[in-house]
DNA sequence: ACCTATTTATAAGT
DNA sequence: TACTTATAAATAGGT
């Protein structure tokens, strides 16, 4: 924006994109807080530079305006996530699937914009910009795909164990009844049984499409 | 920052407030996306106008941003590990909600596309499509964040699950021990117990629709 | 870190 | 809310 007029890309040179990154990074910080006074709003802002530091800002406590904005949100967040989730291991293969085919995805798009496009004729440029709208719209069908697989995945686990919690507790007060009753094996006599159907496939609709 | 300087203070007018507000909340915003783009930083901003409206931009998920701010910065706050009944408050809703925004998106999409292209200028064009990009792209990160959240609920409700599920298997071999060592009962498979007490006690719905 | 030519952002006004 | 325009502020490239 000032000696010479830059596009908004990806600065190659590693340096200057340092440089760069420290300016702009003041400038944003600055502006915040710009709004913050002028407007009386609250703002929070976390950057991460590309070696992974933290910068932050908050006008206030950055825990209460993350809170804050989790109630907004129509998610609840929750807890540190790590340690109840890493218990359902297997299901976060698609996932890691799934943000594999991103970063693949991610990389050969920069490879894409990192051609010299000075050198293209008009005609090339169009095949280039056409084919990077359906690369995009590919990408983003399989990606709602594949999350949605995913969903459907949990959602089917969640259901098989909600049935295997509502059995293990009808079994728990059969032996309750039993022990009480002081016997009566028959509780859990098979032979009466209506033949219902648990089959999971056909019980369990989840309203995907 | 123009026709007149400024002061840096708290702006008395309302209207003027507001104006500034949206204003500048634009100019941060593309700023911080400007930032995002050139130096290939993660960015979060959360703002919360004094009416209290939200916005927010985020170059990724925004609960994975901030998951990772949490863990730069120890200083975490305990928050109440959710009870564990709490688990079935809605879950579908997460999923509609997402279904609901997409919908709006592409109708709003339809409604662009379907403007008389023919009789824009070049430059009008190209503030369309413009505008089209930037929305397709905000577009995808919204609902990037809604699955991805989706996804993280589900997990958490797995986990929870999972959790009840192995205590209950605990409870159900401890009774089975009592009663070999009265009078050797058949422990029956969980899959043929009848069907009675539906609902009563199985708080565990995953919202399925 | 500083300098400064230019580009950008934006305060007022409409 | 959107556009216009004069001017302040931000900043790219250089030192």
């Amino acid at each position: 924006m000032t000696r010479k007029k830059i596009e908004i890309k990806k600065i190659d040179n590693i340096s200057s994109r340092q440089v760069t990154f420290s300016k702009r990074r003041k400038g944003l910080f600055k502006k915040a807080q710009e709004l913050n006074t002028l407007c009386d709003a609250e703002i929070a802002l976390i950057v991460f530079s590309t070696t992974s530091k933290l910068f932050q800002y908050a006008t206030s406590s950055m825990q209460q305006l993350i809170e804050r904005r989790n109630q907004h949100s129509p998610i609840q967040k929750s807890d540190p996530p790590s340690a109840v989730l890493q218990v359902e291991s297997g299901a976060a293969s698609n996932y890691d699937m799934l943000r594999k085919k991103e970063e693949q995805k991610a990389r050969e798009l920069r490879q894409l914009n990192g051609e010299d496009l000075q050198g293209l004729t008009l005609n090339e440029l169009n095949k280039l910009e056409e084919q990077l709208i359906k690369g995009l719209s590919n990408a983003s069908k399989v990606k709602d795909e594949l999350f949605t697989q995913e969903i459907y995945t949990l959602k089917r686990k969640g259901a098989v164990l909600t049935e295997e919690n509502h059995k293990l507790k009808q079994i728990s007060s059969s032996f309750a009844n039993e022990q009480r009753s002081s016997f009566k094996s028959i509780v859990c006599n098979s032979s009466y049984l209506p033949e219902e159907d648990h089959g999971r496939d056909t019980n369990l609709k989840l309203g995907l499409p």
